[in-house]
RNA sequence: CGGGGCGUGGCGCAGCCUGGUAGCGCACCUGAAUGGGGUUCAGGAGGCCGAGCGUUCGAAUCGCUCCGCCCCGACCA
């Protein structure tokens, strides 16, 4: 329980919850502010959390059959400006380079928002006929964005990301393309981040700009409000035309190719906190936590703390033994501090389980095993838990999932009118599926009335005949409407 | 850009009204005891009081100007 008096103390959820955001993100040292204005410093341990969802994506995106790739980060103007709508679209959020080399320059640099202009532009010597065809990359790289309102991790200026770029020969390859990034981004949420996602299609008034239609998924954060977890774009020939990419297809004619890009960011670093947080801190799923047991070794003499070292040493090296308990991450916490300040350090920070081992348990053979979520507490003898460590992993991993999936759908709520849709999102808020008759002008009366936008209509909705819930118009399915970060 | 608030050791704050050589809690270092839910005690290190100008014998404190940050609004994925 977080007290008052200590530096560590934190935000209740319940109290503020941007406030207990901002404290696990600094105080479990995940990240800090820089010099710069909105722009952060990701500190080891956060640095680990990104590497470990860096590494999962990585491995779904070549497997699919991508290739890493870099490409600069400044892209001269005329290049950004060549596409209309995504200028239009980026423009206000473009830093510039206007000097270097202690001149003026001839024509200002953008520092990349996102790579889709230096990119097509790149590519048009490379495509030349059907057979170069589809041409499937990836970049792990940093962009920026000028923001006027930034939180850490949720909306940074610059942040770190992986952009997908792929080029097809026809409309229908890449609108697959466009599935398959998405899939990539629902597995990793999912099975990586235990982070359950609704997958659906952006409305146009919220897709990307220069893009024909938007897909994504969304999550629900643990104050009921959405996430945009990652979003996978069908490009068209939008980009192809602009930069004059041309193939010459099978059938001997020129064409432009259909384009497809999809971005998942260190925004999803956030949206693991504030999915699994609670009162005490970070709540991590053992697939992404940088320390998955922490051991606590309790002891006053010498000699205790020689047997309790042993039986330490020992059950770390039956762990070791099987090649799943040796990919188990164990940290012994021997700092002089007292077992109490261990336990609030190591919940604050996330780690799925801790082992008490005193000379109480060295005497039984066993440790007392405290699982984070629920603080439930468990004798367990030694050698079992070294050979069930690995398997209670997975099952935390599945209980989290689960237990955010239960949480987001009790907090997803039918209705049918304008009136219940306010009252719920002004009453105890979550997500929203009601009908909606694909008109923008109501899509941006619900905004500027509630705050509350479409984050999706989602693949699963099911076709069913309704009424609008603002003009009344015919509806073919139910959208999604919440209050998003 | 409009409204409100704040800048004092790493963090959180007091001191300012009523000028007089900067203080507290946490964190940090040393030592001893302690150790199963934030452990004590003792000793210690650390501050151009956001910046500049002014008033004054003397400014963290009073005045003016500037800079920065936070919250709300506006804007924005």
């Amino acid at each position: 329980m977080p007290k008052e008096g200590f530096v560590t103390s934190i935000t209740r959820q319940s109290e503020d919850f941007p406030g207990w955001y901002n404290d696990v993100v600094l105080k479990a040292e995940l990240a800090d502010y820089s010099p710069v204005r909105g722009c952060m410093i990701i500190r080891p341990y956060g640095y680990a959390i990104w590497e470990s969802m860096q590494a999962e994506l990585d491995g779904h995106i070549k497997r699919t059959g991508h290739s890493n790739v870099y490409f600069p980060l400044f892209v001269p103007k005329s290049l950004l400006e060549k596409e209309a709508a995504h200028v239009e679209g980026f423009n206000p959020q473009v830093a510039w380079v206007t000097h270097a080399g202690g001149k003026a320059l001839d024509e200002w640099l953008a520092i990349r928002p996102t790579s889709e202009a230096i990119i097509a532009d790149s590519v048009k010597d490379w495509i030349q006929s059907y057979r170069d065809l589809p041409l499937l990359m990836n970049i792990w790289n940093n962009v920026v964005r000028w923001e006027l309102r930034t939180r850490l991790f949720l909306r940074t200026t610059e942040f770190l990301w992986q952009e997908a770029h792929t080029f097809h020969a026809t409309s229908e390859e890449a609108e697959a393309e466009v599935a398959t990034g998405l899939d990539c981004y629902d597995k990793v949420s999912e099975e990586w981040l235990a982070i359950p996602v609704i997958k659906g299609r952006k409305t146009d008034s919220e897709k990307f700009p220069g893009a024909d239609f938007t897909w994504c998924i969304e999550a629900m954060m643990r104050d009921k409000k959405a996430l945009q977890a990652g979003t996978s774009h069908m490009l068209g020939q939008n980009f192809a035309r602009a930069a004059g990419i041309e193939f010459l297809d099978r059938d001997n004619v020129r064409k432009h190719p259909y384009g497809t890009s999809w971005g998942f960011s260190t925004r999803m670093v956030g949206a693991t906190i504030m999915t699994h947080g609670d009162d005490s801190g970070l709540v991590l799923p053992p697939n992404v936590a940088p320390v998955q047991v922490v051991i606590v070794p309790i002891f006053r003499k010498d000699e205790e703390k020689a047997a309790v070292a042993e039986a330490i040493d020992r059950f770390q090296a039956v762990l070791a033994s099987t090649p799943e308990g040796a990919k188990v991450r164990v940290k012994v916490d021997w700092r002089d501090d007292s077992p109490g300040f261990k336990y609030n350090h190591w919940e604050l920070r996330g780690v799925p389980f801790r082992m008490e081992i005193g000379p109480r348990d060295v005497a039984a053979g066993q440790a007392m095993l405290v699982k984070r979520v629920d603080r439930s507490k468990e004798a367990v003898p030694l050698e079992q838990l070294a050979a069930e460590l690995p398997a209670r992993l997975r099952a935390y991993q599945a209980e989290l999932f689960d237990r955010a999936r239960d949480f987001r759908d009790a907090n997803t709520h039918h209705v049918d009118t304008y009136q219940q849709l306010k009252d719920g999102l002004d009453g105890d808020g979550g997500f929203f599926l009601a009908p909606w008759c694909g008109g923008a002008k109501c899509e941006r009366q619900v905004n500027e009335e509630t705050g509350a936008t479409i984050r999706c209509i989602p693949f699963d909705s099911p076709a069913e005949a309704g009424k609008c819930v603002v003009c009344g118009a015919a509806s073919e399915r139910r959208v999604l409407f919440a209050r998003a970060y």
